[in-house]
DNA sequence: GGAATAACCTGGATGC
DNA sequence: TGCATCCAGGTTATTC
């Protein structure tokens, strides 16, 4: 289940190998993983072949890698259980791989970028750049403040350095929604999902349902300083895996399943206070928290 | 226009 | 052993 940490820690293991590589062939397995890419397989492949990448950027769970001399850039959503591996050349196929780019690096030599799906959420596409409505640059890694179109509607993340903490705040004073509703809304601040929206308010001692607009100006303070330490941590940690579904471009795990105060614990003492961590239905997925130290407002 | 909900998808786990 | 059902959840289209 990829969110901002593991989807940066495979933007940080892409980088060096897909900045100034040239596309050599593109193989379609499964046009399922080009839902973003409308006009198809064909036009996806023919468009890729012998494009030069020239960065890999992120803006909360989306990745791209600008196509030099262009005005586009191959972008990606990993879903839940997408996964990009970097193979050698000729490595056999993996279990789930839907799309493999056979890359030429002027320093690292031949490559493969095998894009691997098992629930098939994930997608690539190519698509246009256009510039950013704030003037900084697209995302993490990137240079020019340009962002694939797919992606302009979404917001920045709460690491990146041009987030606004105060519009932040201006926007959940005006939700009458959950909190936690909110911070899963990818157009408010993006890169939270489940597990560390789980974990920021656990830190934070905020129960998901409280409406945002209930809280105060210290409390979304403690909100975002929370949700940049347990995302910074979970960066350190190489993020969270449970099962094989997330992995780095090398195919090995992150360890911050092992640091979780609130996700996935129902029934087992919280850290903080003792009592049971409490798991309810929420948005057709689960709430975990700790009744006693969250309580509603 | 904002908020809430359903649908997409597949394999592992569980129950019968 | 085999089949049916449930569950995980990010994004987007649809509905209210």
């Amino acid at each position: 289940m990829p969110e901002l940490p593991e989807v940066e820690v495979v933007r940080r293991g892409l980088a060096p190998a897909v900045t100034g590589a040239r596309v050599v062939a593109v193989t379609v397995h499964d046009d399922r993983s080009l839902t973003r890419h409308p006009a198809g397989a064909i036009d996806f492949e023919t468009r890729l072949v012998d494009a030069v990448l020239v960065a890999a950027v992120r803006r909360g769970k989306f990745l791209w890698m600008p196509v030099a001399g262009t005005g586009e850039a191959l972008v990606g959503h990993l879903g839940m259980s997408g996964q990009l591996l970097l193979r050698e050349p000729g490595a056999a196929g993996e279990r789930f791989e839907r799309i493999r780019l056979d890359i030429a690096h002027p320093v690292h030599g031949e490559l493969a970028v095998v894009f691997a799906d098992q629930r098939t959420f994930g997608s690539l596409a190519i698509d246009r750049l256009v510039p950013t409505t704030d003037g900084a640059p697209g995302g993490l890694g990137a240079s020019t403040p340009l962002v694939p179109a797919q992606v302009a509607h979404i917001a920045r993340d709460v690491l990146d350095p041009a987030f606004d903490d105060e519009d932040f705040r201006r926007t959940l004073a005006r939700k009458d929604s959950a909190v936690k509703r909110v911070l899963l809304d990818q157009t408010v601040a993006s890169g939270i999902g489940n597990i560390y929206a789980d974990e920021a308010l656990w830190a934070a001692r905020i129960h998901p349902e409280t409406p945002a607009r209930a809280l105060t100006t210290r409390a979304v303070r403690a909100l975002l300083a929370q949700l940049r330490l347990v995302l910074e941590k979970a960066l350190a940690e190489g993020g969270t895996s449970f099962d094989a579904q997330y992995v780095n471009v090398n195919g090995q795990a992150g360890y911050f399943a092992h640091s979780l105060n609130a996700y996935g614990r129902a029934g087992l003492p919280c850290a903080r206070c003792g009592g049971p961590i409490r798991r309810e239905a929420f948005m057709n997925r689960s709430s975990h928290f700790c009744p006693r130290c969250q309580r509603p407002r």
